[in-house]
This record gives C-alpha cells, structure tokens and sequence, in this order.
DNA sequence: TTTATCTACTAAACCCGTTTAGCATTGATA
DNA sequence: TATCAATGCTAAACGGGTTTAGTAGATAAA
C-alpha cells in the first residue's frame, strides 16, 4: 500500500508552509493574498501527485462532517426506501453523504441511533419520529443540529417538517366512497398517536360526519404480524357483514386486506370496495387494480433537502421553522369502481 | 450549547493524566497496570457526567472509523432494500455504522462512490459489483481493505464473495417446467455479462438442452424502462405464439411479464406458465400467485457480514479468499401448476 | 527620515484522542 | 548494600488538517 500523502509532504515537495496549501487549496488564496503564480503552482502539483486531504482530520478541527444522518421508519418498506433513495441522490449532489438506519418506531433504538449520529458528529437530521422521542430531538434542536422531519411531525418539537395533507386526503377518499354510494365504510388503521395517523383518521370521520353516516373504525396494533392482521381482518368481515368499503390507513394494512378478502372470499369491489393509503406497485398490478391515495415522493424528498440545506448554510431564518404541507393524489383503479 | 467534555476536562477533573484515562476507558487498564481503585473511580466519573470520546480523533489517530461502506444496485429494489435492513442490523450489532449508496449498475458512478468512501475511511466494503470495476475494487484489496462482493462476483477480483447457486436454480426451475409438459420455455433475461446473469441462462440451456428442447433466450438492456419492456414483450407474444412458459431471469423482468400477459389477454398458466428469479410480495398475491425462485435473504446477509466481520478482525486466512455459495428454493405458486 | 500600510507568506496553536517511551517508588534478590 | 523487577502512572509525540497571530520586506505617506 503506498503511503498516503499528507499536506506537509506537499508543503515540503514545494519548499512552502502547510498554511500556505491549506489556504489554496480552500479557496481562500485571494483573502489570503498568495500569488496567482504560487496557486496555479500548487494546484498543478496537488493534481499531479493525486493528493487528497484527509477528511477526518479536517472534520475534527473544523467540527464539520458533511454527513447527514437519515432515519426512517423502515428501509425495507417500498415508500421509505423510494424516499430514501431520492434524498440519497440529492444529498450527493450537495456535497453530502448519508449514513442511514432504521427506527423500526422503537423508541430506544431511536434514542441510540440518535447518539449514535451524534458521537459521528453528523451536520444534520433527517428523521421520520417514532413517539416519546421529543426530548432527543430538542436537545439536538437546543444544540444548534438542523433537524428536518417528514412522515409526520411532532407538535412540540419546533423544527421544520414536510408532511403531506393527511387530512384532506383520507377526507377526500372518504367523499369519494360515499359519492359511489358507499353507506358502511369502515377505516382500518394503526392504533397510533402519530401526527399522519391521527390526521388520516380525523379525514375519515370528518368525511362520515358530515354525510351523517356512521364510522366504523378498527386500530390495529404497530407491532402485529402480518399474518394476526389478516386473521383479525377475517373476524372483521364476520362481525361486520354490512361494511361495503374499506379505507386503510397504510399499504401494508392494504395488503393484509388483500388477503383476508381473498380468503373470505369477498369480490373486490362487487361485494367490498377498497382504498390504500399509500400506493404500491402491487396495488397497480393487482387484480383487481387497487385505488390508493398516492404521496408524492420526489416533492417530498425535494422539499426535505432544501430545507435542510438552507439550515446547513445558515440562509434559513433561525427563530422561523419552516411546515411544508404536500398535497395527495386520489388514482382511482377497480377497487373502488 | 453546553460545551463537549474532551478526555483532557476528565483527566483534568480528576487530577491524572489524559493518558490514563484513555488506557481505561479503552480496557487496557490491567495491561498498563493502573490501580483497580483509579479505574473505578475513572470509570464512575465518566458515567457520571456523560463523557463519550470523540470518534472523530479516535478514528485520525488509529485510522479505523467503524464505518463500512456499502454499495447496492439499488436500494429501492426490495430485494436489495431487505438485504441492505439485514445488512445493517448486524453490522450495528457488531459496532460498525453503515454508508450506504446505489450504484444504478453505473460503472463510473461507482468509481466515484467507492473514491468517496476511501476517503471517508470506511474499514470495509460490501459492494454488488457493476461491469466495469474490476480494477478499482483490485486496488482496494491491493491496499488492505476487506471486500465483500454479493449477489454476483468478479472473476478476476480474487477476494470473498456470496453468491447463490444460479446455474442450478434455473436449471431446476427449467426442469420443473419440462416435467409439467412445456416443450416452448422461454428465458427472458437482461443482456448482461454480470456472473449472476451468466449463471441464470446457463442453467436454463443446460436443462433444455439435456431435454433436446430448443432454447428461446430474449435478452433486454438494462437501462430499458418499464414501459419499453412491456412493449418489447408483446412484440415477443406475437412474434413467438407457441411458447407455453417463460422463465423471467430477475424479479423486475417478471413483473413486466404480468403487464404484457395481461394486457395480451393471455391466461395465466392456462395459455402460458411463469416463474420468476427473486421473490416479492406481489408474486404471492397476484392472481394467479406466481411461481418464483427465492433467495435466502438473511443467509445472504449473515454470510456477507459473517466474512467481512473475519477479514476485520483479522481471523481469516489473508490469502484465502472465501467463495460462499447459497442454496435458493423454488416456491411453487399457481402461475405454473 | 520616520512611520504606516500593503504584500506574500509562515510558525505555532488547535481539534481530541492514542501510543510510545519513560520515570518515581516500592519490594525482592544477590 | 547495590541491583533488578514490578508497580502505577505520565509527558510528549503523533495523526493531518485549519486557523490565529504575526513577520519580513517593499512601497507609500507624513
């Protein structure tokens, strides 16, 4: 292995300070009123023998990493990995790197892997929060770290988030159902206190409120497996045969309905209409094709790095969090026809 | 911001030396001879007030960041998503942080990739190696660096790889088809010179050929989209009426597969029997379920870690590279029964 | 002629750990 | 009583950059 080169070796190869190298090779030649002659002399010879500074020394003087720190629910679940993907790119073309992991929601594991972060010395946090994780979050806060959410936000976490419009659009799908005729429509979700399931299933009563019908809400434990969701689904379908339409608070709660009407040997939509909160190129292909409420997620990932840049490079205004709302997209398929 | 205690605020707190303090909390207490009674009090005080060393220093002066670096196709294909969440789990469990990226199969994104993870000072790497790279990757292990390839491997890269046994997974897929009566297989597959890929249409040849079947390969570049691929494959129902089966050489070809048959009006396996390479959610639910060749994901993810793990600590032999080989399993669905 | 200012650099401190080399002190051995 | 080893700890160097404070020499202003 040939020995890395290190700025002294430069600075002695041409007879110069490391201050001098240290100061072309960061721009600030002019400030620093070096010779336009000794510039092009170093640049040319740092060029020529490939040297790299080292970015762990760097980093430790000058308490910058250039890595942000990405935490999702789930890398495993099609709509965090998509998302995580185009922050991925745009991170990279900010001059970023990732270093990312999983909550599972897990609280504790959140807690570690926020530590984590921060013993790596991570510029910034892109974090989708499971619950009782506010106090971890505003310490970084506190201590100056940009934190940017999405997914869902925490009401007494001042930070900037984007979100999409929950309410609207399990509202939306909701007045759709009712507007085909739908009287007995039943919202299957997460039992959860996080903000974007409290707000899809406020969409969802609002909706059945205003028609005067009556809800008919199932929350279903984070934790369970997929296959107790289906049997819990099937006992659903027994207890309430009059339900003509189901609105799931997530894709894989679709998913698991898919199942259970399969097995209960329900016609999709002849017998029962569905929609999933989240698209899927399963719901696409699915026979019948399944209508889902569609996040955008190239604006989503688009708005999460530009308000973390902006905090990165101080041209945001520090007292003022910046709430990026996006709105959904209904695609109407057969199983809701 | 309270201001981070550095080993020197501990050394200094409690009136030794910076030197000792790093011995203990470093377990080379006994070693160094240092009073069991200093390393208590050490010890005590550190969990006290909260000090964590500065990894940052720690990795400058020792030259190991914990970091490993690693590189998949693409993160927002499942397969390499569940293998990347496995991937992760364990590595945190063994003290390394994960980088991660997608090449695209993009040999000079890559390049840059694995530049960038160099000179973050990643420890290992864990890469599903594009065409292209087998001198970077060379250099790497030139240089010391553990490498571990998966999913495909480089023939002229001597260092450790899992893969899992292709040839005989198509083969036997292929061979279950014959049994069932098809005389017209089709193999659909992407032009590639990839080993996995390679491996995949030789185990098809190989069992129509011992069956004196005449092989029918399409092969699809890489970079086509969805779309394109649809279209390519009407082309290919009408241009090929008499095939009965096809053998889809990755999950993505198959999925694309289930759009043209249905848009074809073929009946599924009525008018023609399909079996997938790479298991998905959608395969199971689709009507009909599809017949798939699974991959065992966490023995993928065990291996990968397993053999890295080793070549970091040093406990493998430095000359022998370790070729792991997996077994698959065909997982018979209605789409070929 | 003296003082001030500018130009073109640089020495040394600093970031925060780890590691090397070594120094008192005590007890044991010759 | 001199020598040696063991004990318990530490000063200083090191890793590789950035930043602060400053210097020597040339030119300009008073």
């Amino acid at each position: 292995m040939k020995k890395k080169l290190s700025i002294v070796d430069i600075a002695n190869s041409l007879n110069i300070s490391k201050t001098t190298v240290s100061f072309i090779l960061n721009g600030r030649a002019q400030e620093k009123r070096i010779s336009e002659e000794l510039v092009k002399r170093v640049l040319e010879y740092v060029k020529e023998v490939g040297y790299k500074p080292n970015s762990l020394a760097k980093s430790l003087r000058t308490g910058k990493s250039n890595i942000i720190g990405l935490l999702v629910q789930d890398i495993s679940n099609p709509f965090f990995a998509a998302i995580a993907r185009q922050i991925e790119d745009l991170a990279y073309k900010n001059g970023y790197k990732i270093i990312y992991s999983s909550t599972d929601n897990d609280t504790q594991k959140t807690k570690e892997l926020i530590a984590m972060f921060r013993d790596r010395h991570v510029d910034g946090y892109i974090i989708t929060p499971p619950d009782g994780i506010e106090e971890d979050i505003n310490d970084l806060i506190r201590d100056g770290f940009p934190v940017v959410l999405f997914d869902r936000y925490l009401p007494n976490v001042p930070t900037d988030y984007v979100v999409v419009d929950n309410l609207f659009s399990t509202y939306n799908a909701t007045q759709y159902l009712i507007d085909k005729g739908h009287k007995n429509i039943a919202f299957i979700t997460y039992s959860s206190i996080q903000t974007q399931m409290i707000e899809r299933l406020e969409g969802y009563e609002k909706a059945m409120r205003q028609s005067k019908l009556k809800a008919n809400v199932t929350e279903i434990d984070f934790y369970a497996s997929a296959d107790s969701i289906v049997e819990l689904m099937l006992g659903f379908f027994q207890k309430h045969p009059e339900v003509d339409a189901i609105l799931f608070g997530n894709n894989h709660l679709c998913k698991c309905g898919l199942k259970a009407t399969r097995k209960a040997g329900k016609r999709v939509p002849e017998d029962i209409a569905l929609i999933a909160f989240d698209d899927h190129e399963l719901f696409e292909l699915y026979t019948p094709a399944v209508t889902a409420i569609s996040q955008p997620i190239s604006e989503i990932a688009d708005n999460v790095i530009k308000l973390l840049m902006e905090r990165l490079n101080n041209s945001a205004d520090e007292q003022k969090k910046q709430h990026v709302t996006l709105a959904t997209e209904l695609i109407v398929r057969d199983s809701s026809r």
